[in-house]
DNA sequence: GGGTTTTAGTCAATCGGTTGACTAAATTTA
DNA sequence: TAAATTTAGTCAACCGATTGACTAAAACCC
């Protein structure tokens, strides 16, 4: 695996002092690269065939050894720094321990937290994430390539952009485990969602407060069940506080779709008493769009987004939000995609934890 | 690759109805697993010998073969929708065709545009990207994982915060490729950075008008070359716009060390006419801090930041940057490694690509 | 102490592509 | 037209680890 010339690299510095820096002598240069240690080397040394090795090495319970012979492996294993070579074991077992992860935006700070959530769990079992982002027109090539090399075993989609039909033809046309991350596709029957709908109505009751009467809710592509799952629960929640409401469905996510629909909400007569961004993307632009209208925040309106991020705390206002369980989220849909390459049946999972309420200077009026 | 039990499941899945949506027959549902074609397979139906489809699918110049027989052997390949399976290929040619990033940090928009410009070289040559953060305590594990197992063929680290120490040790102990991103390590060489020094008299040297008299900057960890290079082009460019000026330094950099500086700052009987943050969190911090003392940002004092970032433009006020070109450093380093992978040899490279300043509110006092 | 089970470990096939060496036929060259 | 070269394609040995089947010796049982 490792190119054999960084092997020399790696000799050459070894042997030379580092303290100060002269990092190699020049006569040791070009000398024969260090190969690899593999199995039969460590078998070798150790004077037993590779097959016990694998099994020592393996914790399989199949091994049998005497404590001398044992420790005789493991001795040669910790002297030649013995790492299995991952393609032989893939090649061998048919798993390449790596599930894939799918998202559109890596710099989108909404995903962050199912980066993380995702990555750790999969620290955690051993697994490798490989990421792919389907920014724009590589979506497809991406998604083929790393199922159909089969580089991954499972694969994981965190989208809230890709249209329903690319989704379940993808999906649906692959051999392979596939787990949608906040997302439902009528044809996939693997996901892990939250209780977005909770999230949506925790921020209404907060804005409900202060004598609102009238609440606008932003929120992202109508054929996208998250922004429905969103939406409704906003709309129920105003029903249930007597709000009167009305829902804005934008095409996507980000900040330029808080601004513009802020601006134009805010160029009328009649403003509402409050927000609700169902993104905080949403949210940071609906702030400016606030500014530029001159439109106080708190004062005048008050704001609070969906997804929490440290940003929040340092916007002007700072803005209130409703954290969703996201990092619960990625592990759990790692546990599922995994349960699912062992043969466990797809299922469509919902996050026990509950969004919870961060109020900031965006939401609150009674500041003393 | 892809397990078996997996292929069953997907099977099963498109034999089930979904809500509304019956999508097969349930007499399909417990059958074999189709198996992925290999070369083998290919060869059979084509009439061929598995080296002969290996050399048509690889363009192996020594491959000869009639149109006829070419034409055969792509048509098989076709038909069962055959890819070479990448376990076996790397085993065989010791090449992953994947590189490891190493990022502190995927949340952070920092280092978005490294990622993106990595991510899409790679995608362009053929290479995967395997990421792996190091938030905490995992760093040293995820490092020799990574290398050791021989899961990629080279690495890729991007890290304003790993200290040089840990950097050289693991750099220089492990036989692999590692090209650092924008940071230059003693001991280490190969490196990409951009000209950070120029991006900070960019803004120093935008900044020092309107009168402007005495200037701040804040800058990241001392001993790493990255915080060094920017305030060395700082405190060059204010001397050479005769500016009083002063350096702050802090042990990270993010916004709430930019905050944190800012109020103290911002505390003292005399304030600075301009600050320069040299990254975008800092930034986002600082104007933060200004909010929170009452301080009026562009009026009282001029802020630019290192880094663009399309939420510059949605803080109030938007917060002017320079831009530098982490994409193209992300690029030319993936281009660096691969040559060295290659048996080229390490370098320290500059992206020629210069900084550039983007004006926006925080620093522009002459809004008409 | 003869038979059975356990323990300790080995053997060899296999995963799926790749690649240098090779052959037989076709084509070119002299 | 005979020799030399090129073309078309095959053969077989890997790469390194895993795993079911197997063996020989030791331990156990009554």
């Amino acid at each position: 695996m490792i190119p054999t010339t960084l092997a020399n690299v790696r000799r050459v510095r070894a042997t030379n002092g580092i303290k100060g820096y002269k990092v190699a002598r020049n006569s040791e240069l070009p000398t024969a690269k260090p190969p690899r240690a593999t199995i039969r080397d460590v078998a070798r040394i150790a004077k037993v065939d590779p097959s016990l090795v694998s099994r020592i090495v393996n914790n399989d319970p199949k091994a049998s050894a005497t404590l001398a012979t044992r420790k005789r492996v493991l001795d040669a294993v910790e002297e030649l720094g013995y790492r299995a070579n991952s393609a032989a074991r893939m090649l061998k077992t048919a798993r390449t321990q790596m599930i894939g992860l799918l998202l559109p935006d890596f710099s989108n700070p909404m995903y962050s937290a199912i980066i993380s959530g995702v990555e750790k769990r999969c620290e955690e079992i051993g697994y490798g994430v490989l990421l792919g982002d389907h920014a724009e027109g590589n979506s497809e090539k991406t998604f083929t390539d790393l199922l159909e090399s089969g580089q991954v075993d499972g694969l994981l989609i965190a989208s809230g952009t890709l249209p329903d039909s690319f989704l379940k033809n993808n999906i649906l046309n692959h051999h392979a485990s596939v787990v949608m991350i906040n997302r439902r596709v009528r044809g996939a029957d693997a996901s892990v969602i939250v209780k977005d709908e909770l999230g949506a109505e925790l921020a209404v009751q907060h804005l409900s407060q202060y004598g609102t009467k009238t609440i606008a809710g932003i929120f992202g592509p109508r054929n996208v069940d998250t922004a429905q799952r969103r939406k409704k629960g906003f709309e129920n929640a105003a029903e249930k506080f007597g709000l009167k409401h009305q829902s804005i469905e934008v095409s996507s996510w980000g900040m330029e779709d808080g601004r513009r629909v802020g601006v134009e909400l805010l160029s009328k007569k009649i403003l509402p008493d409050a927000v609700f961004a169902s993104t905080i993307m949403m949210g940071i632009g609906f702030l400016r769009a606030a500014h530029e209208m001159s439109i106080k925040i708190p004062e005048d309106l008050r704001v609070v987004a969906l997804h929490d991020s440290s940003i929040a705390n340092y916007l002007t206002p700072s803005l209130s939000t409703v954290n969703l369980p996201s990092t619960a989220m990625g592990a759990q849909a790692v546990d599922l995609l995994v349960s699912m390459m062992n043969g466990g049946s797809p299922r469509n999972m919902v996050v026990s934890d509950l969004p919870t309420l961060t109020i900031r200077e965006s939401s609150r009026l009674d500041i003393v």
